[in-house]
RNA sequence: GGGCGCAUAGCUCAGUUGGUUAGAGCGUCUCUCUUACACAGAGAAGGUCAGGGGUUCGAGUCCCUUUGCGCCCA
């Protein structure tokens, strides 16, 4: 298509997928500097990211549309800086969500259990599904414009990354921080696995207080116990008290019978029973509370567990053996009730402990299970962020991110599940255990052939922990790992900042002895329009696939990035799509314009002009323009290094929209008339346009590609094309816009400039309340003091702006007598005479002149009482000049307007 | 219980070393199909920056405090 058929309207249908493909043909993804091939300098400088590897049969959401937004803006902008750049993309096999999805899936096609199908089968039916479906995670990444390098794509369970898993359990093995043993973990029952500490989530909500008699021993005295879960009661192995609580004191050293089963406890004494809470007496289920297995520790108490993997009593709760759990509550609560044993129940609100993964109570148990020994590990991760190794973005959660180190307990990395990387651990029927890299074939201990491997496998989380640099070959030394290892920023939502930020700090710097990035970026999390969390039930989901379709890719990057600030949360409506969608269109227009421009010159047998050579050529706008977009070069620099995003775009929206296209090109149409400027003016069209374009590429990379490559095709066909002579062929991979230093003219030019707005706008307003029809254009006159060149040198912008006839502009430094039957408007050192005659209400105009000057005048009294005040004395001169200034302005003004009321 | 965040126009939000008369988008009202764009242009209305106190010449911005909402950890 050529520049002189581009469509009305930017159709981001046709081109994301075109842009796209070209993007990906080109190699533009791939680092400019690659270790493995030739040519390679390891002296520049890499930038890298690693993907936070999305479920790999997850389907794009919000979350991701963030982190792909912002991540790929970030690549964008350092590839254009020239960094060597590389976004590892990837996907993680996420254990429990995958195996629960294709458990679903194989009872509904197949009505058949996993179990059913056996290990090895149904592992294999897993694979099947991820190749099946786990490709669209990735197309959908791809849709958002992710510019990252498909050929070093990882997935958690690939050989590579299977490889680096099993050398970090071995090496925390034999370094004697990774064990195995009883301890009391978090159960899901319904999912037959133990969960981290992390993988549960505490609701409030309303249950029940127990209230009942803990008998004590050849007697008919009792300690009143309260408890939420009575049927734990079946596992207590002691009442506590508080050693000062002088109710209970006596009983301290007797002896309680365990309700209906009939065991006999000790009552203790611990400092840790609250003698307000409840009865003040406490029952001890070292079993399944850890609060109580932390007593039963200091105590040496026994431990009973009075229910199996299913969350049913076990053989330890005798009557109730069999029961669910929820059952044997209601039973034995009858039974004690029938036996004389109960005082009361009352509501009670408190938190749940429940499953990330499907909402079900869990339980704590004592269960033999394998654990990272953790202490080290975050010492040295919380020592990486406090001496400033690694910085996180926004500051505040590094202090979250400490408190979470300071209080950390031992991870529990196995879980009961098929999908996964099975623990490289194999017993031999002596129980000897081998821990290998490579599969064993005989016991290390006896050599024994019998082995067999651990059944569990490992927390998804464990494996993701390795991703900085397992995706990068780890644990060879391989090119990419050398040259691209550490990598640079880690951006992810902040909810997963202990799940998978602090482990992979934890893991990077004790395999590799470096911090696995040196900046944390966190962003927030996607609410809907009015704050509230999507959900499905709720249905306010947001499908950004939908979003994409019918507003396009850039407008949902455009809305992400500039809608939300580091570490907050941000509330998304498509609304603010659709207004961004509005300005991918204004870009397209505006490069239409742009390039029409261009090409009108093309065809036309113009001299060059020798004049637009020199400086001294630019027009008032043209310096102000020039002036401005150097400017917001400067801002949005300091704003990208302080990992100000959204401000930067939108800086750069405004100054598009306010500036160049609201401004600059309407005062273009008028100076491209002009032969002496024409040429100079389609240039300055030509440049900022293209700068534009390039700070908006990491932004909205899609519709600045295509407008970028037409605006390149135009120039280079036009006369001008030495504009465009070290232009890439690709906006992807043009040159960032260099900041560049204040040469000392803009000040001047800008004030000016802002004069003429303001006159302009002026005369708008006017027309505007006294209903002059837009399109008839009026005389005027202008009284402009010491600004008459300025006026004189604008009166044809001033003119084709405001709707002026050019030809009945009368511009002088004064006026002896003010023109009758006209309206009179007084910016600072201007007056303006409009002829409206038969317009104009002479009351009217009184009052509208008096209002202004009562607005002047009230300015001019704040002002003179500031000056009068200590901040004349004690404020920067340069503040103080400024409002002086401003006073001046006022005054003239003021004087200006009594002048016109006599 | 400990920690953190938020409160600015009808709605959703910017406003990062304290310095004009506090901004944007959407929505509302008026006008205009002016040859890049009606996914647009021009103009307008709309705010005690949650309340109180303090520091300062100067506070939406810094400190203290109250209230309300949200989140994290225990």
């Amino acid at each position: 298509m050529t520049e002189h058929e581009l469509p009305k309207a930017y159709d981001f249908k046709s081109t994301e997928s075109r842009i796209y493909a070209m993007w990906e043909a080109g190699g533009y993804f791939k680092p400019r500097n690659d270790p493995n091939k030739p040519g390679f300098d390891s002296n520049v400088k890499p930038f890298v990211i690693s993907i936070p590897p999305p479920n790999v049969t997850g389907e794009l959401h919000l979350g991701h549309a963030m982190f792909v937004s912002v991540e790929d803006l970030m690549i964008r902008y350092h590839r254009m800086k020239g960094f060597s750049t590389l976004w590892v993309p990837g996907s993680d096999h996420a254990g429990i969500a995958t195996q629960l999805m294709v458990e679903r899936h194989l009872l509904k096609a197949e009505e058949v259990t996993r179990e059913e199908l056996g290990r090895e089968e149904f592992v294999k039916r897993t694979w099947d599904w991820k190749h099946k479906y786990g490709g669209i995670i990735t197309e959908q990444i791809r849709r958002l414009g992710a510019s990252c390098d498909w050929e070093r794509e990882r997935f958690t369970l690939d050989d590579g990354l299977s490889r680096a898993v099993r050398e970090a359990f071995v090496r925390l093995y034999e370094k004697g921080l990774i064990y195995r043993g009883p301890r009391l973990i978090n159960w899901s029952p319904g999912l037959k696995t133990a969960v981290s500490d992390l993988e549960v989530e505490y609701s409030e909500e309303e249950a029940a207080l127990y209230y009942f008699k803990y008998m004590l021993k050849d007697s008919n005295e009792y300690i009143p116990v309260a408890t939420i879960r009575p049927e734990t009661i079946l596992g207590d192995t002691a009442v506590a008290v508080h050693p000062e609580d002088d109710r209970y004191k006596k009983y301290i050293g007797k002896t309680a019978i365990v309700p209906i089963i009939g065991r006999e406890i000790p009552v203790i004494a611990d400092e840790y029973v609250s003698m307000e809470f409840g009865t003040g007496a406490l029952k001890i289920t070292p079993g399944h509370d850890p609060n109580d297995y932390a007593i039963a520790q200091r105590h040496n108490l026994p431990i009973i567990s009075v229910l199996d993997e299913a969350a049913k009593i076990n053989e330890n709760g005798g009557p109730y053996q069999g029961q669910d759990r929820f059952e044997a509550r209601k039973n034995l609560w009858a039974d004690m009730q029938a036996a004389g044993l109960v005082i009361k129940t009352q509501p009670y609100t408190t938190t749940i402990p429940r499953s990330q993964r499907g909402g079900e109570i869990v339980e704590p148990m004592i269960s033999t299970q394998w654990f990272v020994k953790i202490e080290p590990l975050a010492k040295a991760a919380l020592e990486a962020v406090k001496d400033g190794r690694i910085k996180i973005v926004p500051e505040r959660f590094e202090k979250v991110y400490y408190n979470w180190l300071e209080n950390i307990k031992d991870w529990c990395i196995s879980r009961q599940l098929w999908w996964g990387h099975r623990i490289p651990v194999w017993y031999c029927a002596d129980g000897h255990m081998t821990v290998a890299r490579a599969d064993p074939t005989e016991c290390a201990t006896c050599r024994s052939k019998d082995l067999t491997q651990d059944e569990d496998v490992l927390d998804t989380w464990f494996s993701s922990g390795l991703w900085p640099f397992s995706t990068l070959g780890w644990p060879d030394k391989t090119p990419d790992y050398k040259y691209f290892y550490p990598t640079s920023y880690m951006e992810t939502g902040y909810d997963i900042l202990f799940f998978w930020v602090a482990r992979m700090i934890m893991m990077g710097l004790e395999f590799t002895g470096e911090a696995p990035f040196h900046t944390v970026y966190l962003h927030g999390l996607i609410r809907d329009e009015h704050g509230r969390k999507m959900s499905k039930t709720y249905g306010n989901v947001i499908d950004p696939l939908i979003v994409m379709n019918d507003f396009g890719t850039d407008a949902l990057r455009f809305t992400l990035l500039v809608g939300s600030t580091p570490g907050n949360d941000m509330n998304l409506s498509v609304k603010k799509v659709e207004s961004n969608r509005n300005f991918a269109n204004k870009l397209w227009n505006a490069g239409r314009f742009v390039i029409n421009s261009i090409s009108g010159i093309r065809n036309q047998e113009l001299e060059p002009n020798p004049q637009s050579l020199i400086p001294d050529s630019y027009t008032l706008a043209d310096s102000w323009i020039w002036a401005r977009l150097q400017q917001l070069i400067r801002d949005v620099e300091r704003l990208f290094q302080n990992f100000q995003y959204g401000e930067a775009g939108r800086q750069i929206y405004e100054f598009f929209w306010s500036d160049f296209a609201d401004w600059y090109v309407e005062i273009a149409k008028e100076q491209m008339k002009n032969e002496e400027t024409r040429e100079q003016t389609i240039k300055t069209l030509a440049r900022v346009f293209d700068i534009s374009l390039r700070l908006l590429h990491p932004f909205t990379p899609f519709v600045t590609e295509e407008i970028w490559g037409h605006l390149r095709g135009s120039i280079l066909e036009s006369r001008l094309s030495n504009l465009a002579a070290d232009w890439p062929e690709a906006l992807i991979i043009a040159k960032w816009p260099e900041p560049r230093e204040v040469e000392g003219w803009e000040e001047a030019k800008t004030a000016d400039f802002m004069l003429i707005q303001e006159i302009v706008r002026a005369i708008r307003n006017l027309r505007a309340e006294k209903s002059v029809a837009p399109s008839k254009r009026i005389a005027a006159t202008f009284a402009a003091g010491d600004k008459t060149d300025l006026l004189k040198e604008q009166a044809a912008t001033i003119a084709s702006l405001a709707g002026l006839d050019h030809s009945l502009l009368s511009i002088r430094e004064s006026l002896k007598k003010k023109p009758t039957d006209s309206a009179a408007l007084v910016i600072g050192p201007v007056e303006i005479f409009l002829p409206l005659a038969g317009m104009i209400d002479l009351a009217d105009e009184k009052s509208r002149l008096e209002k202004e000057l009562a607005e002047a005048q009230s300015h001019i009294e704040r002002l003179e009482r500031l000056l009068a005040s200590d901040f004349a004395g004690k404020a920067p001169a340069p503040v103080v000049a400024k409002e002086r200034e401003k006073l001046a302005g006022y005054k003239e003004t003021a004087e200006k307007l009594r002048a016109q009321l006599k």
